[in-house]
DNA sequence: ATAATTGTTATACTATTAATATAACAGTTA
DNA sequence: TAACTGTTATATTAATAGTATAACAATTAT
């Protein structure tokens, strides 16, 4: 699991932290039951501190992504990720909302976005047929 | 234009505001050359600081929606909001790929992704044929 | 049994951002 | 002259991001 933060970014490093894991499932690169790095070898590892890659890991663990051992440390959930439920589905709106609302203003055409969109959905595509 | 605020949201105010003025001006509910209510006028209309409205006015001269005249006031930018070019095609990437991500994990489908970005164009669309 | 490692918790500190509160300035308009 | 425009400056409060140590309890390896 190759993790590269961009320390420039506004986005805070705990988030781009999850992401990629988020990324990383996504894209069956992890799979369920596999393990991650403990919060003190992760933190080594990308250079921060041991809190920020804690904060990360309770996040992927309050959303479903992972599981926390005491003892066998931290596993990609093996029951898999949660399906989105209502809440899910009204927070990806809420999010997209003024992305498109943005791109309308600037003349990005709905069948622009979409390819974009589409592409992306086959960067996570992965023999899955 | 009617704002409407949530200050229990961890979207920060000027943040709010902008993206309902961006949402405007998507809607056509606010034309080009239309006027916005001045800093304080708006500030006092919708109960915050002056110099949080000033903050998200200035974001949206910056990014182009708006034009602000020290005589004349705030106006919708009378020549229309400047076309996306690759940084803003860059930035929209960005931005959806946690939210394809996490769809992907999650179980929602291209398809399903795709019908709700659909919908959420049809908001903006408006006798454009 | 000892040592090392696990997640977890607590405390403290710095820096940045969000939001508010006044206040003032310079130019325009009524 | 008075009221209003955007703009700038300064100060304060609260919250968040990130780091730095330190310790605890439980497990694992030597």
């Amino acid at each position: 699991m190759y993790i590269n933060l961009d320390f420039e970014s506004n986005e805070p490093i705990y988030t781009q932290l999850k992401h990629q894991v988020i990324a990383g499932i996504a894209r069956k690169e992890l799979a369920p039951g596999e393990g991650l790095p403990s919060v003190r070898a992760m933190a080594a590892d990308i250079g921060i501190n041991l809190h920020t890659v804690n904060k990360a890991y309770q996040q992927l663990k309050q959303e479903g992504f992972i599981l926390i051992h005491r003892q066998k440390g931290v596993v990609v959930n093996p029951d898999g990720v949660p399906q989105a439920d209502e809440s899910h589905r009204a927070r990806l709106e809420n999010t997209l909302h003024p992305l498109i609302a943005e791109s309308v203003c600037r003349g990005i055409s709905e069948e622009e976005f979409v390819k974009l969109c589409s592409k992306q959905f086959q960067e996570f595509a992965k023999e899955e047929k």
